[in-house]
RNA sequence: GCCCCGGUAGCUCAGUGGAUAGAGCAGCAGCCUUCUAAUCUGUCGCGCGUAGGUUCGACUCCUACCCGGGGCGCCA
């Protein structure tokens, strides 16, 4: 099964013997694909672009898919499909159930870590992005016969919960009555305490030393904590509808048995060595060592998360490892990783990668900080956009204006900006989405039937709406790849858009015959691409608005 | 000091080395007895941080610099 841009891809390279480097026409007028091919061969052997194009095009032989080709510009040559073309391949997706999403060509097991909320904290603003980022990516990688394994790997272990625990049991606090706020708020009373108080400060320690060796009373309170946590992320998972459950947890502490094993292993190897009573690996090209158990013989979130790294690929048998964690954490990873290819813990035919995204800041461009209270809870947020449209409505705002621009770019938080509902926005896609499920039960209310051929695509609108949706599956392919999102809010934005035009300019109920027929089967068609690009993005599509 | 990310229209952002750099928002002007006006049409507005370089061709690649943010041994 080949796309259409492939096989005519390929009939052009069969005549300039290089890939023709086909692209989506840039303007209507140029056609439907282009290829600079010409100006590139010209270059090389010397010659005039407009003769080169001259001589492909005669030897060209695509007449069964395209209008004759133009010669353009410089020495562009533009191609524009036959419309009955055009429409067979609109019948021939329509007939796919995957709407011409095709499968990769080898099944990975991929596993994503994201979300990663603390627990005994809210989630803030910043945990959304992880969330619906990783969600989304899940979603996609499955969707091309991937095996997702996601891993949320919580925040439930190391120092903060030793003065934690600490100050619940002097405080004889009853946990189980606490709500996250509450154990937020405990934990905030804690670390000023631990800061305050050099008694307090050492009965901490002695706390995290208990709690990691496995005190029973200790890992009473601990449990309970994130027993109030779990909770409160699966409400907060339930509300955003996203995929993650309990059988997706995989925090810090499931690896506290690995970490002294871990560290064995880089020492047998020679990978490891001791500096200023710290064991370190040095890797080139970092201007810092990393630390895998410091001088007080206690491990760091490094050696979490090397356990982590060998754990996927040892035991879940990872193909390919993705990171949706905050830009901050670059340097990081990417420290991760090389220690990771050293120790063997990462094979070289396993790909680990780290989606970094920007941070959320304040409306004064600083960084939030739950510390001194300017983060923005993700509830807050959440009830914000609930006060501007129902809550499908709601969440569709909030996760397409975080997927829809690019990850890497830091973003100052604006409730305003993110509840939007007009214009390129989630709320405009569910849009146009109900607008096709209304026509189509007026058109089944008229008995007009299920139609699933498009016979004619005489309308220039027409045409560009199902040129699109015949793009649809590379689309998709490409962010399997690129793991970016906002390519594919930008191409269900551009089908809307050309959907809305149709919708417009092509009457289909007060239309007959196959002109009828067809209209309504470029409906069905945009209407499922339309679900199923929004179910990619993790956003409902609504049948009504 | 070194490293990473960003700088494109008033604002928020797209932009595969290729044609006259595009969207949304905001502004202005229009279209609702016609399949949903959360729509659509028109209009105003940028020559892409700066300076060089490579190239037939640069927002895109290279170099230097400026501005903003972040990171860089025992927090996570």
């Amino acid at each position: 099964m080949s796309s259409l841009p492939s096989l005519l891809s390929a009939r052009v390279a069969a005549v300039t013997g290089v890939d023709p480097e086909l692209r989506p026409a840039t303007k209507p007028q140029f056609g439907h694909f282009q290829s600079n091919v010409a100006l590139r061969l010209a270059n090389a052997e010397g010659r005039r672009a407009r003769d080169v194009a001259t001589e492909i095009v005669a030897k060209l032989e695509i007449a069964d898919l395209c209008e004759p080709p133009e010669i353009a510009g410089p020495g562009f040559i533009n191609f524009r499909l036959r419309t009955d073309v055009l429409a067979a391949a609109v019948t021939d997706q329509l007939a796919e159930p995957g709407l011409g999403i095709v499968a990769a060509d080898r099944s990975e097991t991929v596993v994503i870590d994201y979300s990663a909320p603390n627990v005994a904290k809210q989630m803030h603003v910043g945990n959304l992005r992880s969330t619906i980022i990783g969600d989304c990516l899940h979603r996609v990688l499955a969707a091309v016969g991937h095996r997702v394994i996601p891993q949320n790997h919580i925040g439930d272990w190391g120092t903060q919960f030793g003065m934690l625990v600490e100050q619940i049991m002097l405080d004889g606090t009853d946990v189980l009555s606490l709500d996250l706020a509450g154990a937020e708020a405990v934990y905030q009373r804690a670390n000023a305490h631990f800061k305050a108080d050099p008694d307090f400060a050492t009965a901490a320690r002695r706390r995290v030393v208990a709690l990691q060796s496995g005190d029973p009373e200790t890992r009473q309170v601990w449990r309970q904590l994130l027993e109030i946590s779990k909770a409160a992320f699966n409400a907060a998972y339930a509300r955003l509808g996203v995929l993650l459950t309990d059988a997706d947890l995989a925090g810090e502490s499931i690896y506290n048995d690995d970490l002294a094993a871990v560290v064995a292993e880089l020492e047998e190897s020679g990978i490891a060595v001791i500096d200023d009573g710290a064991l370190c690996v040095f890797v080139e090209g970092f201007n810092a060592p990393m630390i895998v158990r410091k001088a007080d013989g206690g491990y760091g979130y490094s050696t979490t998360d090397l356990a982590a790294v060998r754990h996927r690929v040892r035991n879940l048998h990872a193909n390919r490892i993705i990171y949706v964690v905050g830009a901050p954490q670059s340097y990081h990873f990417d420290q991760v990783f090389a220690v990771s290819r050293l120790a063997g813990f990462l094979p070289a035919d396993v790909r680990a990668e780290h989606v970094a995204f920007g941070q959320v800041l304040g409306a004064d461009g600083k960084k939030f900080s739950t510390r001194e209270g300017t983060a923005v809870t993700l509830n807050t947020l959440l009830d914000a956009a609930e006060e501007q449209a129902a809550p499908a409505v709601a969440m569709a705002a909030v996760k397409y204006a975080d997927l829809s621009t690019g990850l890497n770019k830091d973003y100052v938080f604006d409730v305003g900006r993110m509840v939007q509902t007009t214009g390129n926005t989630g709320p405009y896609l569910q849009y146009a989405h109900a607008r096709m499920s209304q026509v189509l039960r007026k058109a089944d209310a008229e008995g007009y039937g299920e139609q699933t051929k498009v016979l004619v695509l005489d309308e220039p609108a027409e045409q560009t709406l199902a040129l699109l949706l015949t793009r649809y599956g590379e689309i998709v392919d490409e962010v399997a790849e690129t793991l970016q999102p906002h390519r594919l809010c930008a191409y269900l934005y551009d089908l809307a858009g050309a959907l809305s035009i149709f919708y417009e300019q092509c009457p289909v109920l007060k239309s007959t015959g196959d002109v009828r027929d067809s209209r309504l089967a470029l409906c069905v068609a945009t209407k499922r691409v339309l679900a199923s690009g929004l179910n990619l993005l993790g956003i409902e599509a609504l049948d009504r608005m």
